[in-house]
DNA sequence: TGTACATCAGTGAACGCGCGTTCACTGATGTAC
DNA sequence: TGTACATCAGTGAACGCGCGTTCACTGATGTAC
């Protein structure tokens, strides 16, 4: 179905790929055009036969990182379903886990950005919004029969805001307990045994 | 005690509380020197009388921001304690208000900055970090008798990323949902009726 | 109370650097015959 | 199968702008006598 990408389309994605990283690493400020392209093995003058603006880049990137970050959540989940247990206790155990506290260019890009994101112009808010729809509504999906969009947006928070304040406190003892305590708190309260 | 602040204090003092409104509503690279400058009535040139860096003004604005809105937070809790209710509630309904919604510039510091404060430069991490203790600290003070730490982090990781999610969502029916789809499962949660 | 001088706070021009963006050009790939 | 030409993808130099930082200078405040 989907045909061989040329040689331009495969360009174009190495430049996406290597953008949504530096995204989650450095912020929405922290990519720089130059960079992104050397990163990509290109030089920087080629970058505009790519992209319109450097904020179509990002644009670009921020939905590639939500996609592949969800990816990865649902093999997750897939995974653990297979093991008997429930979807909700994957997403809680893969968002608060020891990796992802370390992992934030390759994690979630709502944990990586949201402080930043209600400050993006339009053509960035956007994106983010919907990447932010996008975790809540995976939450939801996570939850046992009959939980509510209210449950899922409180959840969601509390994933974000644990992973947050964890890599703040930094890849230690610290922000490894403010992991567990956030993993037992929302297992003990809204999943079903 | 505290004796009249000479010009030089004031001023300093002028520059620090706009950099602390300024860097909540923009974030750590949205803070220029001319613009606060300016802001406070100067020009730039007599900045580096009063700081020796961007930076170092950063740490202080951080600090200042994190105790003056302790503040707030303080009174309100007083506030309410005197019409007999607790001290959690006070803390959850002040946090997660549509007024905290869509008062960044004078809000909780670590909603305006958590994701980016890992990725800071440990001259800006350590105030940063201790924003975020002093906000667990706050939040465990104001939970019931026999409260935990872990109890706390998980609270406080609640509050900011729901307030972020809520802000992403925007100033509206969305945001104000999110908001109160938190508050409403905190305080069946958390607080002793 | 007044004058002379030192100190202090703030001004505004200038510098250097990084970064997004533009553009003329080059080498490689693909197509026509 | 080979040659000529058009198109495409990428190069690298250059431009303009914003921003942190420096510095010589000015006007105001305060102190000594």
């Amino acid at each position: 179905m989907s045909r061989q990408p040329t040689r331009r389309e495969a360009t174009h994605d190495r430049i996406v790929e290597v953008a949504a990283r530096t995204l989650r690493r450095n912020g929405y400020a922290g990519v720089g055009v130059a960079d992104v392209m050397k990163q990509a093995g290109l030089t920087h003058g080629g970058f505009y036969a790519h992209f319109e603006s450097r904020d179509a880049l990002l644009a670009e990137a921020i939905a590639r990182a939500g996609r592949d970050s969800a990816a990865t959540m649902g093999q997750r989940v897939a995974a653990s379903r297979s093991r008997g247990e429930s979807a909700l206790r994957a997403v809680v155990e893969g968002y608060l886990s020891d990796t992802h506290l370390s992992s934030t260019e390759t994690g979630c890009v709502v944990a990586a950005l949201s402080s930043e994101m209600p400050r993006q112009a339009p053509t960035l808010l956007a994106p983010s919004v919907e990447r932010v729809r996008k975790l809540i509504a995976l939450v939801q999906r996570a939850l046992p029969e009959g939980g509510t969009k209210e449950q899922a947006m409180v959840i969601a928070s509390t994933l974000v805001g644990t992973l947050q304040l964890a890599r703040t406190l930094g890849v230690n003892a610290q922000g490894k307990a403010m992991l567990a305590a956030a993993r037992h708190a929302l297992l003990a309260q809204y999943d079903t045994p």
